[in-house]
DNA sequence: TATCATTGTGTCAGTTCGACGCAATGCCAT
DNA sequence: ATGGCATTGCGTCGAACTGACACAATGATA
């Protein structure tokens, strides 16, 4: 394991030249909702303490926006990703050569001032929406660790990757009326008090609960299944699943209303 | 002139790569308003048909959003000027070396293969909002003409130029409740009517006169000056300005209600 | 089988919203 | 100078929506 780290990054630090477009990188903030908590999908590298957003290069001739959805599929498994660009972070302070010639060394390398990933880089961010369930987290070459932490516990991240956090999550309560949130993170059959409690995370405030069920139903975006979910201490709640039809129509226009 | 726009040309293709941040540049769609209508900043290169946006490469320590500010600084005469960025626009095929490489021969370059220049290019896309009549339209050294276009007429540009475009107009439709747009593109004493026609030309969409009154009003966001603008054929309309520390404080919330 | 937290549904008053009426204003043509 | 007329300022009204809350139904648990 340790050894294929050091080939892994042996081959980066001298080849990642060719292969990849100089200075620019991408870091993606994975959201998942589980126990109704919203998750990030985070990666521990060797040597560095505080954890990573899963991150990646983009190839000479790739897509960012391919690169992406390849980063999200070796760290989660998952093919069909909701992925959306939201900023680049362009500060040149955020590439401390000092620091990663530091690192490198620590993990025995001894990298050249030249050498292309110590460079300066600019760094575009990603956010995905994920079905909690469906992943198997898969840290990546250069990483021994890849988990869920629970977002409003996460206190410090490698380089700028809490600036980039925040922000995600900032665009993703702005954006909350456009993008289809509940579809990507709750399972396909879920329940009111389920959607509600994913909002009131995203949002980090409480909603009432009988105007929130009136809104969302005056929508027309949720079919009312014939099941309940059993197995809770109290009376079971109603399933739903989403009319995907009728859902991205009306994201088109945006939800109205403001939370 | 047409010697200037050679040499910069020449010292650009030769020592570019030396000053700038490699495969990254930044476009910047400048709106204005006036004689009620929405207007851009177009640049005319030289041997390139299709009207340009303006932009720009990045100074290898230059943190991106100073180097839209130092476009728009010299393309505007502008010094504090409201600026955003949007987007990231990183198709691999928007870099089309035969292309530029046939713009160089018939500018009479000749042009390695390997040059800087040639190479792939993402772009940034930032947009700014700007007081139409402060504006000082100022050709760059590679370009033979600076004018403000018509939003609604514009029909092609350079490269994904139009495609920025586009993509800058729909992000200032979607955050026009979050962004002093108002402020930005009007003179400081401005009246009702402008201001809604300001609104309906961002929004392409026509609105009801007396309702966006009392909507506007409700805001607190204005002031009413004891003034009007004499000199129209009508009814002389009153003079507002806008109460910056409201309006700053109720876009943190964002305007509430939809368009 | 009673308890109890939770869910489903309804009510109600206050507010907002869209559509429109009407009078006041200030150029302009006569 | 004066009446016409497009435009502006301000108001009205009913419908739709919103926030706050009441109450009955449900289902695991004790």
């Amino acid at each position: 394991m340790q050894m294929a780290v050091s080939k892994h990054m042996n081959d980066l630090l001298e080849k990642g030249g060719d292969w990849y477009q100089p200075g620019l990188s991408l870091d993606c903030v994975i959201f998942g909702f589980h126990e109704n908590q919203l998750k990030v999908l985070l990666l521990k590298m060797l040597s560095v303490e505080p954890w990573a957003l899963p991150g990646g290069f983009i190839r000479k001739d790739e897509h960012i926006d391919d690169a992406a959805t390849r980063v999200l599929r070796e760290r989660t498994g998952l093919q069909d990703i909701f992925l959306k660009q939201f900023a680049i972070f362009g500060d040149p302070a955020r590439s401390d050569r000092k620091y990663h010639q530091a690192r490198f060394r620590k993990e025995g390398f001894s990298v050249d001032k030249n050498n292309w990933l110590l460079q300066r880089f600019v760094t575009v961010g990603y956010y995905a929406l994920v079905e909690f369930s469906h992943v198997i987290p898969n840290p990546d070459n250069s990483s021994i660790a890849c988990e869920w932490h629970d977002l409003h516990s996460i206190r410090e991240l490698y380089m700028d990757h809490k600036v980039i956090l925040d922000k995600a999550l900032e665009t993703l309560q702005h954006e909350l009326n456009h993008q289809p949130i509940g579809y990507n993170l709750l399972p396909q059959k879920f329940t009111m008090p389920e959607l509600q409690k994913l909002y009131e995370t995203i949002l980090d405030k409480k909603l009432d609960r009988r105007n929130f069920q009136r809104r969302m139903t005056s929508y027309g975006i949720l079919r009312k299944l014939n099941e309940t979910r059993k197995g809770g201490a109290h009376k079971a709640p109603y399933l739903y699943s989403f009319d995907v039809r009728k859902y991205q129509k009306a994201l088109k226009e945006g939800l109205q209303g403001g939370w």
